[in-house]
DNA sequence: CCGTATCCGCCCTGATACTG
DNA sequence: CAGTATCAGGGCGGATACGG
């Protein structure tokens, strides 16, 4: 159910850092809540094309441990659940920037194909 | 023999940077290389602890196709190639300065275990 | 010294079906 | 609406042996 644990110990921050945010999904999370400060569960599902529960509810869990997500459940009926970033999980984002802004321009160097380049200042 | 190409297009920048420095031992060699500006195979090898020849090697090949390091290899006996960081490989390690120093608050706040935390201005 | 070649286990990811 | 359970495939990382 839980992450596997770091094989060893971190070799720097770098290490603790990708630790974090390694997951096919993680960085379109912070992305999409920093965006939004807060969102439903279906509303991420949708905002993360292709994504499957399990895979979504899973990185939601592991960036919650990690504290990077916040988690509020209310005893609703319907059952409403929102996510939102913590303090460090916003910190993470911003620290994320300027890795965006770099792979924004591999993607221009390359001409890769691109389904959605967000602007780095939302 | 290279890396499997990315299942589908990027969906933002981030994802783009991600799927460069993605491996065990990237941050490392990007960190390693640039403190030292070049580096011959062995170096290398002895600055990271625990790496297998086969995985060195295998980084470094993706890493060089990736545009990020250069490989020089001296025709000599015996052997010597030298490798450095290129331009792209250079901009992406001031990228990564930030979240490198979110990587070192994260390992301070959960006394996680370390072995070496450099410094990010080196 | 600087790598290749081969084999292998495990985790990550995903598809599908089911539940409170 | 918001998940959990289960099964399966494939890539990533590693151990070991060999080559120029």
């Amino acid at each position: 159910m839980d992450r596997t644990p770091r094989s060893g110990p971190y070799i720097c921050g770098i290490d603790a850092a990708l630790d974090v945010v390694s997951g096919k999904w993680k960085g379109l999370i912070l992305w999409e809540l920093d965006a939004h400060r807060v969102r439903r569960f279906s509303e991420l599902r949708r905002g993360l094309p292709g994504v499957t529960e399990k895979m979504l509810t899973q990185h939601l869990r592991e960036m919650e441990k990690d504290g990077l997500v916040h988690r509020e459940v209310y005893a609703e009926v319907p059952p409403r659940v929102e996510y939102s970033l913590t303090e460090h999980g916003h910190t993470l984002n911003q620290a994320l920037g300027p890795l965006g802004a770099w792979g924004v321009d591999r993607i221009r160097r390359e001409g890769s194909e691109v389904v959605d380049v967000p602007e780095t200042a939302h």
